[in-house]
DNA sequence: CACGTTCCCGTTATCGTTAACGAAAGTATG
DNA sequence: CATACTTTCGTTAACGATAACGGGAACGTG
């Protein structure tokens, strides 16, 4: 008996596509005119334009972006706007990675990419480097839109020369944004309050704790605290858990620690403290000083010092936002946009991440 | 001021590198001799045979893989060795998915799979379907090594014919495997246990459930709850938590219900289960009939029932093994082997997930 | 009518690699 | 020495898309 297992097989559409040429002698014109049609390059009667479409519809025509490349001389232009990273451990420093291993892996489709890098607390860094990514026209372009003002006047500049872009981290809704990278700061504090919830006793107290001028994310900030009392809220469990929020201004300064010690110290019913930033190997470090006895902490992101604090078992939890793959989606996304010329996504929620002591050495960046 | 800004611009090598004229230019010889060199095909004297590696050792050449997918006739076949998917929510359909996802990224390189699909319950079927494998002579396979003795003499077989093979989900340790792709069920186990001990009340007992005839991932099984069991004892904890282990023949019996609720009702110190699979539902389903209280649940893998009871609170946790991203890698394993002709890493972990109702909604399969 | 200009289009070299074809030289055999 | 065969290599047409080049027709202008 011959077994056929057709269903089973895959066969790749190598060996049966429509080229090109097979459009041409369909319409009864020649490849230039194809190309014409398709990249909207010189001259072509509205006519044979028609005639074209028509037949390149009828064909399903997908073009081959192996061959394009290969063809295409001029290198593809991305332009990638970011906060600088202040060291080699910080936060911004990771969707730059991210965005080189996509580039890397694409090196040969020939692709350019260039960093316009701003201070963070430099709104005029920020207007100044958003100058010079206009002046490079590239194709395209990946952006952390910060300061909201600036970032809109930037954005109307690249939609007046229908330069595509991405957003990164941050979002602006209702704008053209080809696509939104980033997480759901509501949701990621909503799941901290979860799991601070489970961990520790009825009729604690929890400690929300914000440090302040963090620009960059101030609005993560807002909502991921917001997320947090919303769990209590919505499961009703605000007269169970007292919930008292708390902003620090200078963290290095002596007077805060005392404040803090005292705190923990005289209200003994404080048994969790959820830091809404990656500052929270700040309150660890202040912990490993004063014993940390049964306090639960929650916090962000996966920097070094933080990974220190988790695997001392001082910090509980992190919450990661897979910084890296945010860039290294951004820029995919306007590959698929650009040289694969198929649709994508227009919003890309990352995953929320759960770290702990227990998981954190598989957690692979990219 | 000119700002040059050469740091901050990575340009990309298609516009200098070195190509295979350069070679032979070179060399002195003809490209279709560095052809023959670079593949082994045809003959050619050790003489020119050297000092065309030599020189293209000296430029640093690679290939441009771009040029070689377009011009290469042949299509290349990938054999994918799994087992059959019971039902369409069953763990086995992911891993294909995620293999359906590379293969339809990479379709224009020109790649065929045949999926050879044994039955999980009949080792007739795997011997079968592993000849069948052998006979349609793939350049390359991915392999789910289930039944250990039957694997070792497929990739005997594979190894003779110097087919690259990777390893899915289970490992075989010590064979010639491009590489292994799965998760380190020993540290799930872990990380489980640590997440019930940080939830339950100290002096508590935990369930550790088994159910039997999964004969697919036996290893796994026990090696969760070596995991499991290692925390506590790490942790010295024994004492404080009393672990009982439970194996259930047949889940669908009245009896097996009977006996649990039984003992759930009698034991009011049990707080916690662990239960070692996917089969956390049918706990889940019991629990949902006779009251939760105040009993936590973790399991593995997000196939729908689970997801449901996760949604409805009766499960608490679930560990993800990211079963589609297993898949994916596997093919890329092979694609970066194959085609890229790059190194790929022999070990690759896969995350271990720690999945909420809070955070269910932003896990990306792939 | 000569000339320039514009519009529309066909032809073709090129991207870097593959692989088929066959040439040239050397070796073996009668 | 003629013939067949082997070893070693060079040449070249693809792969599919791009984009430069230039040709012909139509039209306008003096």
């Amino acid at each position: 008996m011959q077994r056929i297992n057709k269903k089973e097989k895959i066969i790749n559409e190598k060996n049966h596509h429509i080229r090109i040429k097979d459009i041409a002698e369909q319409a009864g014109v020649s490849i230039g005119t194809i190309d014409r049609v398709l990249h909207g390059r010189g001259e072509v009667s509205e006519e044979t334009r028609e005639k074209v479409l028509l037949i390149v519809k009828k064909l399903n025509y997908k073009p081959n972006i192996i061959a394009s490349a290969l063809a295409t001389r001029e290198n593809i232009r991305i332009a990638v706007f970011l906060p600088k990273a202040i060291s080699d451990e910080a936060y911004w420093k990771k969707p730059r990675l991210g965005v080189e291993k996509a580039m890397e892996e694409t090196r040969q489709y020939g692709i350019e990419i260039k960093f316009f890098q701003f201070d963070i607390f430099d709104k005029k860094s920020f207007i100044q480097e958003a100058e010079e990514l206009v002046k490079w026209n590239p194709q395209g372009a990946i952006i952390a839109p910060i300061y909201y003002r600036e970032s809109v006047s930037l954005i109307a500049n690249l939609q007046e020369r229908s330069i595509p872009y991405v957003f990164i981290d941050s979002n602006i809704p209702n704008q053209s944004q080809l696509s939104y990278i980033g997480q759901d700061s509501f949701q990621s504090g909503y799941l901290s309050a979860r799991l601070l919830d489970l961990c520790i006793p009825e009729r604690t107290t929890i400690l929300i704790i914000n440090f302040a001028q963090e620009v960059d994310n101030l609005n993560h900030l807002r909502q991921r605290e917001e997320g947090f009392r919303s769990y209590f809220k919505n499961n009703d469990l605000t007269e169970q858990k007292k919930l008292v929020s708390l902003t620090l201004e200078d963290v290095e300064d002596d007077h805060f620690m005392a404040n803090l010690t005292l705190l923990l110290k005289e209200d003994q019913a404080i048994r969790g403290i959820f830091v809404t930033s990656s500052k929270v190997y700040r309150i660890a470090r202040l912990l490993e000083k004063t014993g940390k006895s049964k306090i639960r902490i929650v916090g962000y992101d996966l920097i070094p010092k933080n990974i220190t604090y988790l695997k001392k078992d001082l910090i509980d939890f992190l919450i990661n936002q897979r910084p890296e793959e945010q860039g290294y989606k951004a820029f995919y996304a306007l590959f698929d946009h650009l040289i694969n010329r198929k649709s994508v996504e227009g919003m890309n929620l990352t995953p929320i991440d759960i770290i702990t002591k227990e998981n954190i050495d598989y957690q692979k960046s990219i």
